[in-house]
DNA sequence: AACGTTTACAACCGCCCGGCT
DNA sequence: TAGCCGGGCGGTTGTAAACGT
């Protein structure tokens, strides 16, 4: 089924509002409500969709809207509300009173995202400063093991397939079903430290849903698709330090590599 | 002063969901 | 039960203002 658009383009207005429009949807809410936002922007006398008079009235007109820069207090909120919430701008709109969830959205992305991502960065510069040692214990068996808590931090990577990694290194996903053989993966040495710096581009964006997947990488594991969470437990037999410069060429080898033992179906 | 870049934010878009018929 | 519709949500874009060179 194909939606029809929510409005008709031709005719409509798009783009900014004039305060003449706002008038019109401030004073026709006022005096009749909105019953019904398609219906309303005719009655209003609006060439507006209304979608985009619902929009204009819930994140501009709407009288309860505390306007101006949010305090520290609010912002903390955001940031701790982000934490369990994630995306769901709305549910952090509704602990926040005069806020929008467009707003709230703006401030997270334009603002708050790059300080934490600041503060992140430098708490990982100076765990960097002591480089954490990863050791293979057996050459056939399983686990990473490391003198200390290894600090990259592989985050989402794009709409379907992510590596996650949290301190204690324990776990990648990849996508929603698909299974990566990693034969090779012995041959891997070291998991090298990997910066903010690293995932650059597109902007990092940690949500608590993605920070709690886990990651392990096996041996052995059933190809799916389409993607899912694949699990792949590799070990290290020898004790190596970082021999990687950063985090790249390691990410890279390890793609490479799996990339080849990747079976797609025919579709 | 002119120009390029970055930031902030309003607005749009597409998708999803629930209610109704 | 399928289709339609309205409302809501999150992601993305457009653009003016601010800032840097």
């Amino acid at each position: 089924m194909v939606r029809a658009p929510c409005c008709e383009k031709m005719g409509l207005k798009k783009g900014p509002w004039t305060p003449e429009e706002d008038q019109l949807l401030t004073s026709y809410i006022q005096k009749h409500g909105h019953g019904n936002w398609r219906a309303l922007p005719k009655q209003a006398g609006l060439l507006r969709c209304g979608k985009s008079c619902r929009l204009r009235w819930i994140n501009y007109l709407k009288p309860d809207i505390k306007r101006g820069n949010f305090t520290s207090q609010e912002e903390e909120t955001i940031i701790e509300l982000h934490e369990t919430l994630g995306n769901r701008w709305s549910a952090i709109a509704a602990k926040l009173p005069g806020r929008t969830d467009n707003e709230i959205k703006n401030v997270w992305h334009t603002n708050l995202k790059k300080r934490l991502l600041k503060a992140d960065q430098s708490n990982s510069n100076s765990r960097r400063a002591t480089k954490p040692r990863i050791k293979r214990s057996d050459s056939n068996s399983s686990i990473i093991t490391q003198s200390e808590p290894a600090n990259f931090s592989l985050r989402e990577m794009d709409s379907t397939s992510a590596c996650t990694t949290s301190s204690d290194f324990s776990s990648v996903t990849v996508g929603d079903s698909k299974t990566i053989k990693c034969e090779d993966i012995e041959s891997l040495e070291t998991m090298p430290v990997i910066d903010e710096s690293f995932w650059s581009e597109p902007a990092i964006d940690e949500t608590p849903s993605m920070s709690s997947q886990s990651m392990t990488i096996s041996t052995e594991m059933p190809l799916q698709y389409p993607f899912t969470n694949y699990e792949e437990t590799f070990q290290q037999s020898h004790a190596y330090d970082s021999s990687f410069d950063d985090g790249m060429d390691f990410w890279y080898d390890i793609l490479t590599r799996t990339a080849d033992s990747i079976e797609l179906p025919e579709f």
